[in-house]
RNA sequence: GGGAUCGUAGUUCAGUUUGGUUAGAACGCCUGCCUGUCACGCAGGAGGUCGCGAGUUCGAGUCUCGUCGGUCCCGCCA
């Protein structure tokens, strides 16, 4: 070995070390050569130290130190010594300090990197990913890899001192086409056939309880063939968790002393038990949301009551098909142009409503489009019910219920942007959103689907809707929500096989089909399935939120674009004839699809 | 599958509205000077397929069409 080991790492000495003999490796930061005396900034993933290059000292040394450039890895051998009067950094920990360099080894030379390695860089995404590996010297991306690791580290320990073991399930498994496309791996061993790589380990767990392991966790890649978002990769981790003899209450009570962790470990904030509980149908005609932010209130306020004898036909209709009229409250926002209403018309008819309802609050009373269609009785009821005054707006959707409380919840979400209500500062609001409804119909196909999985539970007072109402049915199933972003989601599974029908029997899921699909499940809980549940979270989006980052390529090290292209490896990519073949995959097709 | 937006030096951008001489700035890079800098300073210098391809035009970074790529959103994500 030509170069030393290293006796501290580059943020690590301090005033006490003064009058040490250190060795130090690490990529040189920043060169000032200043004629007769060179600095260099030598950094690794624990800091930077000043490490200073005389003639006086070494000639050899110094006369090496002019090569030295952005990104080399040297080794350097010196003296730490106190800096002279009045040149302390107080930027950095060492900065009290820097070595005297009496021997340096170039360990390797760089070519100048395509962009500078330095906190808060603004450079093109597509950039950054090419070259990942130095994207990740960073130290902004260092600190948000190492919240992440701290972020695990705190989930195993906890899990582990709660009795939970961690259980790795297969990557290469049954393909069960109910929700996300899978990704699928063609078998060389069984021509025609494919493995799924699972979106979830959701079955594995579920087997894992039938064989009594009680307490299951796992942080385990997820895959979806899904189209990407800022929040979501193809690949992606959870930390994947279920329980035996348990009820909702039993998870919360797990789950939420890790939170009160993260927030302590992570943030240094504490966080209050219990966290608070919204149901479904609350959070949606409050905030329009199945993930409201609470961090602000904007809340929705439902208008039936007060509208229901309108003679406005828009109001008269929907209240009476029992459609939604619903009302949002921009404080201040009174003196908003026609141009911004206009702005924010558009916004919501893209979004499939078919207009937007505002009306200016005056001291006079309400100025609106509408309003010579209201009567002076219901003009002052909007405003008493909606707590307006005057130089507040008031914006009203009416429609079908739940896409109009969505397309409310969208508009919430805008103008909470535009009054910018979200301080820098805010507290985190963090909320479990419960009583999901358990199966969600779908127009198109024209049947209902399960809006969580079909392992789902109904809510016991709900079964016998199962097969009369399954629209009303609500789930055993809950979400964890952090400043607008599902975070977790669970629920209490079903265990018994005859209710499991009734599931597949309203999802329309006939007995041959239900046992081609999930017959290994069916048949284990024919063999003492303990009642069970558990709850798997996102954790990259977890570690987003915690690292203040807004898209969860910043804290995973090797993310795909928003085509899901790794623009690094240049994956996905052809292959050759040869595999193809061996797949039993016809080349010719294969080649032409790619073109 | 759809919508929006961006693409000019190594990087971040200006220039595109209204087509017209040699496409600019900052940072970075290179050379020289400088013994206490830490965003070092000073002097000088190099660096461009204006994403790509067609078209309109006497003339295109600028206008039109197509295409590729990044980002954000809708659909989709049990």
């Amino acid at each position: 070995m030509n170069f030393k080991t290293r006796t501290h790492t580059c943020g690590e000495l301090r005033e006490s070390n003064i009058g040490e003999s250190v060795v130090l490796n690490g990529w040189v930061d920043n060169r000032r050569d200043l004629g007769g005396v060179i600095f260099i900034d030598l950094r690794d993933r624990y800091g930077i130290t000043q490490v200073v290059f005389e003639s006086s000292i070494d000639d050899k040394a110094y006369n090496l130190a002019k090569d030295l450039r952005s990104e080399f890895v040297i080794s350097v051998e010196g003296t730490v010594r106190k800096r002279p009067d009045d040149t302390d950094n107080d930027k950095i920990p060492t900065g009290h300090i820097d070595v005297m360099i009496e021997n340096l080894v170039i360990l390797n030379k760089a070519e100048t990197p395509p962009f500078q390695i330095k906190d808060n860089l603004d450079v093109g995404e597509d950039l950054k990913l090419k070259y990942r590996f130095l994207d990740l010297r960073r130290g902004d991306m260092q600190r948000n890899m190492l919240l992440r690791h701290k972020m695990a580290q705190l989930a195993r320990n906890y899990f582990d001192q709660n009795s939970f073991i961690e259980v790795e399930t297969p990557v290469l498994m049954k393909s069960t086409p109910e929700g996300a496309r899978d990704f699928l791996v063609p078998s060389r061993l069984h021509r025609g056939k494919f493995y799924a790589l699972p979106q979830s380990p959701q079955t594995y767990k579920q087997l894992l309880m039938v064989s009594g392991y009680d307490r299951y966790f796992q942080i385990t890649k997820c895959f979806r063939d899904e189209d990407l978002r800022a929040d979501r990769q193809l690949e992606f981790t959870q930390i994947d968790v279920e329980m035996s003899f348990v009820d909702v209450d039993d998870i919360f009570s797990m789950i939420e002393p890790l939170m009160q962790k993260f927030f302590k470990e992570i943030w240094g904030k504490e966080l209050t038990l219990p966290i608070q509980r919204i149901s479904y149908d609350d959070a949606m005609e409050k905030y329009g949301s199945d993930k409201p932010d609470l961090r602000y209130g904007l809340e929705m306020v439902t208008l039936n009551d007060v509208v229901k004898d309108s003679e406005f036909k828009v109001f008269k209709d929907n209240v009476k098909d029992n459609h939604i009229v619903t009302g949002l409250l921009a404080k201040g926002c009174g003196d908003y142009k026609r141009n911004q209403l206009d702005v924010l018309t558009d916004f919501v008819k893209k979004l499939g409503a078919g207009g937007l309802i505002w009306m200016r609050v005056k001291e006079e009373g309400l100025e609106a489009p509408i309003a010579k269609f209201l009567s002076e009785d219901e003009k002052a009821n909007i405003i008493k019910s909606m707590n307006a005054e005057p130089g507040d707006l008031i914006f009203i959707l009416s429609g079908v219920k739940y896409k109009t409380f969505d397309i409310m919840g969208s508009l919430r979400t805008e103008m909470a942007k535009r009054m910018e209500l979200i301080k820098e500062d805010a507290d985190p609001a963090i909320l479990w959103v419960t009583d999901f409804p358990l199966l969600e119909w779908d127009d198109e196909t024209e049947r209902f689907y399960a809006m969580h999985h079909p392992f789902t539970s109904p809510r016991v007072e709900d079964l016998d809707k199962l097969a009369s109402d399954p629209g009303k049915v609500k789930a055993r199933a809950y979400d964890l929500v952090l400043n607008g972003h599902e975070i977790a989601g669970g629920s209490i599974r079903i265990h018994d096989a005859k209710v499991q029908a009734q599931m597949f029997k309203a999802l329309g899921i006939g007995d041959e089909e239900a046992e081609a699909k999930f017959g290994f499940l069916m048949d284990a809980f024919k063999y003492g399935a303990p009642p069970h549940g558990g709850i798997a979270f996102g954790f990259d989006r977890l570690a987003m939120i915690f690292a203040g980052e807004s898209s969860i390529r910043e804290v995973i090290a090797f993310p795909k674009t928003t085509s899901g292209i790794s623009l690094m490896d240049d994956s996905p990519s052809l292959v050759g004839d040869d595999q193809l073949k061996e797949l039993h995959i016809k080349v010719r097709e294969a080649k032409k699809q790619a073109e």
